[in-house]
DNA sequence: CCTACCGATCGGTAGG
DNA sequence: CCTACCGATCGGTAGG
């Protein structure tokens, strides 16, 4: 059993007595990692990736850039991190979506949901978007993989719209990729000062399924 | 008169007899520098404006490095041409939407307008949505200006559509930003051997116009 | 439009 | 988590 390996000593079948000893990384560690996650993720909105150097990202946290390859390997994990964060957070909290029977409200909540979630978050979205094309080939399957997945959703969501008349007849990529557009767009004009986005999203809502 | 300086012994008031000279640059300088600014963001689409080097965009065009600054006063020059050459050619062709009168019709043209525009220019495009944090502040106000007018021409059909019935009431500035966003969202999921432009635009007029 | 070159920045490593 | 440092790249200039 892997999980044995290094339990030196104990008996064949036998639990460890009191609370299991934590494995894998430390809380402290695995705290201090999110921060820099999102420390970067503010200075890639603000500079870009290639512009925006480790020297920006550590000096932010109060640390060398030396520092911060005890949490990181390379600049371009440091990058698939926000990427992993983003779209494994945005397919996590879509699930709530996918409880709803009726075509017309799934649809509704879904884009609500888009809407609200990237207003939201606009540093880790803004990178998510702008700097997709620099993520390093080694990570892009797997944020591909699930960037496929997110946007099935919202297919199969068209799909079962169009079936049930809430929408004109289309092709469901078409449809999902327009309402994706038109909800994503957000991170690129949204001023908290003057916008809301709940009223956006009530906006995009009407705009495809007037009455 | 500054169109005099230089003119010495020309008669006030005369015309120089025959065809005018040439003024300011060369038809070859000219074409030469368009040629320049179009392999510039076909590298800035592909690698990025900061990763991609003035030496990617020289060798491209059988050039040294040292050669592009005959044309362009610096990279961030040749990032601002391609910006104002995209925003310049967009309010230039958006001008024909403008002559038509029926509310749904204007709309929809605008729609279709921009979706074929933001398709057949791909690197323009992406450059112009992707980049646009890293364009220098001194050439930011004059881009920002015509971006704004082109802001105003899809909020202003959108108040109109509103006032015709043909849209639900909405703030016009959401549904603007809503349309530029469906239909601009294309640069990052246009795939030319899978969809087509037209389909596209005709299935974001259904969805927003059905009926 | 070219050759030659400079100064600065930056990702990453050694070694603690 | 730090100090010290290296190698490579790159925008830009001199001078023709």
């Amino acid at each position: 059993m892997g999980a044995m390996i290094g339990a030196a000593g104990a008996q064949v079948g036998a639990r460890r007595p009191g609370r299991p000893r934590n494995r894998g990384p430390s809380a402290e560690y695995t705290a201090r990692l999110a921060e820099i996650v999102e420390v970067a993720a503010k200075v890639f909105r603000e500079r870009g990736y290639d512009a925006g150097s480790l020297d920006d990202v550590a000096s932010e946290l109060n640390l060398r850039k030396a520092s911060l390859y005890y949490y990181v390997r390379s600049k371009a994990e440091l990058l698939y991190l926000i990427f992993d964060k983003t779209i494994t957070s945005a397919l996590d909290s879509i699930e709530k979506c996918l409880s709803i029977q009726d075509p017309r409200e799934r649809l509704a909540a879904l884009i609500r949901h888009q809407v609200v979630m990237v207003a939201s978050e606009p540093s880790f979205f803004t990178v998510f978007f702008d700097q997709r094309p620099r993520l390093a080939r080694n990570y892009d399957s797997e944020i591909l993989a699930k960037e496929k997945q997110y946007l099935r959703v919202y297919q199969e969501a068209v799909a079962t719209a169009v079936d049930n008349g809430v929408l004109a007849p289309m092709r469901a990529r078409y449809g999902a990729q327009a309402i994706l557009g038109m909800t994503s767009w957000i991170y690129k004009w949204f001023d908290p000062d003057r916008d809301d986005p709940q009223a956006f999203a009530d906006a995009c809502v009407d705009m495809i399924m007037a009455g």
